[in-house]
DNA sequence: AATAAATGGGACAAACTTGTCCGATAAAAA
DNA sequence: TTTTTATCGGACAAGTTTGTCCCATTTATT
């Protein structure tokens, strides 16, 4: 990002100068990467236009999840990759969702492909030793909960989250 | 961290080399970042060896939690800063914690002191206007995870954390 | 055939988190 | 009083994630 300068007084980033004047977020619960948080987003949009029997393109799809048109590109590359969409070159091209696909990908295999790995028996506290049989102090507390997300994760699949009303932002529906 | 270099033949990083040998753990699911795990399995030694009427130093508790030292005295500073625990400087020096503070301190207190900020109500897939009344793709499935989440960190006591038969790393107990 | 509209992919930059180093300061012990 | 053992605090370095830029490639349209 570039520098705001004010004429020789002094000269500060954006990020500080938002940082400054409170208006960046702060450190929230991320439940999942950022590039995550695009590559379901992005997912969930292009299977309902699918579904709908349309293409949708980069600019289209970055535009309706609020995402920077770049990075998704690459996030969508390593979709493509993964084969969870398919994507057409040149004019008129973009990415679609096969119904197959929609039906059984589940939000576990998306963050998967995007993060590489996706553990839900990590130690909540970071000990690798940390295991039932020799639990941390937190393991008990944190059990039951590990155990909804994990599932949640694996048995939620692409076609539920589409079948909803769609989800608003602003005037447009997402 | 330092190249390993071979003889002019190739250079890489440490974290390269171990990258390409598999040895690096990927991506997995981080409830909190390694500040606030460190915070939290620091704050547990320290309570312990308070109720045991002992002070621990900054060697002795990074050796216990396993932690690098400097990173960890950073974390201790701000924890003194908050007053969650207290410090003596000199020869015999170290850090204490209250009974008063290990009764009353919850998990989330101590989580929003090192991450400034930590948010049980953000949308799990990053969407800023997503609401009960608004809810995302995902809103539905996630809501009783964030709940049970939040109302762990929240009632959650150091005291309750101490209580518990000693957690091994390797010989000695944690 | 030329042009326009797309994705693909590599290099690079910014921001944030994690971690190190070193000197200042404080207090106990010698 | 000097030395030793601690924390304190600032600067900086390394590593990861997030994000941008640019150009190559591909395909449809004119």
């Amino acid at each position: 990002m570039s520098p705001i300068c004010f004429e020789f007084f002094f000269q500060i980033t954006l990020s500080e100068l938002k940082k400054s004047l409170f208006l960046l977020d702060k450190h929230i619960e991320n439940m999942f990467s950022k590039a995550c948080e695009y590559a379901i987003r992005a997912t969930i949009f292009i299977a309902k236009e699918s579904m709908k029997g349309k293409r949708s393109n980069l600019t289209e799809i970055s535009k309706a999840i609020t995402s920077p048109i770049a990075f998704t590109a690459k996030i969508l590359q390593t979709l493509v990759k993964h084969k969870i969409i398919f994507s057409i070159k040149g004019a008129r091209g973009g990415f679609e969702m096969l119904p197959q696909t929609i039906n059984t990908l589940s939000l576990k295999h998306l963050v998967v492909v995007i993060d590489d790995d996706y553990s839900t028996t990590a130690c909540i506290i970071g000990l690798n030793k940390c295991s039932s049989e020799n639990p941390c102090p937190l393991h008990e507390q944190y059990e039951s909960i590990r155990t909804d997300l994990s599932k949640m994760l694996e048995e939620t699949k692409i076609i539920q989250l589409i079948e909803k009303e769609s989800f608003k932002i602003g005037n447009h529906l997402f």
